[in-house]
DNA sequence: CTGAAAGCGCTAACAT
DNA sequence: ATGTTAGCGCTTTCAG
């Protein structure tokens, strides 16, 4: 194992000299940093992060934390932060909080308290406030992704904005009997995202003076066989069909196609769909949606940890940036045929 | 920050003891253990990994390595490893090489190097062998999954007995004009995996007595697009129209269902269709499959590396187990009809 | 701008 | 079964 003092030797400086230079921290006259650079690069040196972490208390390492890696989401985010974290030489670790509380409990305990992170990026997870303020209380700093966390800094989408755009398109084409599939309530606990992406929809009926029906809303779970069913049920019903649905998610949408094509309904003839997201799949289905860029979430959380973390390196402050969001028009919707 | 030595004290015994007694190496009296244990809730300690890594060399993290995170497969073994890795106490690093060769290179210097693991999983990539030989120059256990690496321990499906399978579930059933949507030459470079689907593919046929057509098989790219577009040139052909297809991802079966049905054929009644890997989607699309495990597959490579990592700990010796495979027989296919 | 030296918090011999 | 002690490899004052 070739350590610093290798390189201190063969450079012909101190150690301290060595560390000051490859770390870029402190004075170091230009031709001794090349100096010692070279020297590292011949014995293919590299620090060991352990001694480093210890000696200075930092680890060049942050945490993130997901209820779970199959979604299109998540893996997204994770992706973008991934990336954003390799470009600033920290790593990531993750955790994977799928199952009940007691993993959770032993990854809080073990991994946050085992201080091997520098900060926490919680993604799509509501933490509770003994978890928040434990870490908080480490002074580490905590930031949010797809979801508020109370009293942390999280990006989030404007969901009632979002839905309210959705909504407006399908009205400035015409359509009126508009039925929106969103989350159940199970999922509001969290974030009150339901809540508000039906707000959102609800208000653009109603500036549209159209009153929401509430017969035309169905609470799913965000994958696509659960938006099968719940656009089965709207679109098979016989009195009051809807002639367009907007659905809280891209998997939804989907479902809503494939359920309108079994029920022999022509998309966008007979029935227009909206979905959130910009999935990956979108496109191949022709889905008009709502955009959100998840990988540029991820490198977004990151960006802002930084500036706490990396004080100095004057990034440009891109924490208090609103999410972008953009309506992509495809296929799926059209003018509600007469 | 609560140290080592704060417990000693409040338990009345050295740091030594404490460290044994925590650790659970060496031996310690029942009676300390207790007292240690109890000490050590009373103040929250918990030790820190770096000092800890430092002294004695092992990090207790392990680095997993992904083409991309954002399929199905990849993200299912990942979420069985970090299961186990959890449940044995360590830490998982993601690293994501969906950039080129910088990006890959730097991971590689940085991370191997920096010593910020004891051992690697690579899922679904091939290293190439200076990759391999640097990290067994470092002592460091790696093992593959989804794909054999040469000279590296790995877990890989029976890719050949896979398609085999899958094509003999179709020959039962009376069809003989199957076709076969394998990976495209792309994703052969890695594992030969499509090679050695369609070697399976094929010697299924001629066991049949039947010739494999050429015409009949059509490459891909493992996406649900792609398996679309594969599918309607298969089915679209005036001469030669299969009855059956064995799809080398469930992705691109379910391309190809949604296919048929764009061409008015009805699954499977006109068309049989078989797909591997029995993907989230499978049983909602009635997909008849070949189940394949990633989860316990994630599981399994972290058992794996446990028997190197923690010696004495005689785990069940799961490393020379085949991989598991299963046909799941669905709505997707059936007799051909006359 | 550079060097000397004191730890960072823990583990692992080695004693006892 | 427990205590003593010497590091693990680096960073960071503090001098110079």
């Amino acid at each position: 194992m070739v350590g610093i003092d290798d390189v201190a030797r063969l450079a012909g400086v101190s150690t301290a000299t060595v560390s000051r230079a490859l770390s870029g921290r402190g004075y170091v006259s230009d031709a001794t940093r090349v100096k010692v650079a070279q020297a590292a690069h011949d014995l293919d040196y590299v620090v060991s992060s352990n001694a480093s972490s210890l000696a200075s208390g930092r680890t060049r390492n942050v945490g993130v934390v997901v209820p779970s890696l199959n979604h299109w989401f998540f893996a997204s985010v994770i992706e973008g932060a991934e990336r954003a974290l390799l470009r600033h030489g920290y790593d990531l670790t993750l955790y994977n909080l799928t199952g009940g509380g007691e993993e959770r409990k032993s990854v809080f305990d073990h991994f946050l308290l085992r201080q091997r992170v520098d900060a926490v990026i919680a993604i799509g997870l509501e933490l509770t406030e003994a978890e928040v303020s434990s870490l908080h209380a480490m002074g580490k700093p905590l930031i949010g992704v797809g979801g508020a966390i109370a009293g942390v800094f999280s990006l989030t989408m404007d969901d009632v904005a979002v839905t309210r755009l959705a909504t407006e398109h399908l009205l400035s084409l015409g359509h009126t009997r508009i039925a929106h599939i969103g989350g159940g309530a199970e999922f509001d606990l969290d974030f009150h995202l339901p809540s508000n992406r039906r707000i959102g929809y609800e208000a653009a009926l109603r500036d549209a003076g159209v009153e929401p029906d509430p017969a035309l809303y169905r609470p799913a779970d965000f994958t696509l066989p659960g938006g099968y069913e719940a656009a089965k049920q709207l679109l098979g019903n016989p009195h009051n069909r809807p002639t367009a649905i907007v659905a809280s998610s891209d998997e939804m949408a989907i479902g809503s196609i494939l359920a309108a094509r079994d029920l022999g309904l022509h998309v966008p003839h007979d029935v227009s769909i909206v979905g959130i997201d910009d999935h990956d799949l979108a496109a191949f289905f022709g889905l008009t949606t709502v955009a959100q860029f998840p990988l540029r979430q991820g490198e977004q959380a990151v960006e802002a940890l930084m500036e706490y973390l990396e004080p100095g390196k004057d990034e440009p402050a891109s924490a208090g940036v609103p999410l972008p969001y953009e309506l992509i028009v495809r296929s799926s919707t059209a003018r509600p045929s007469p």
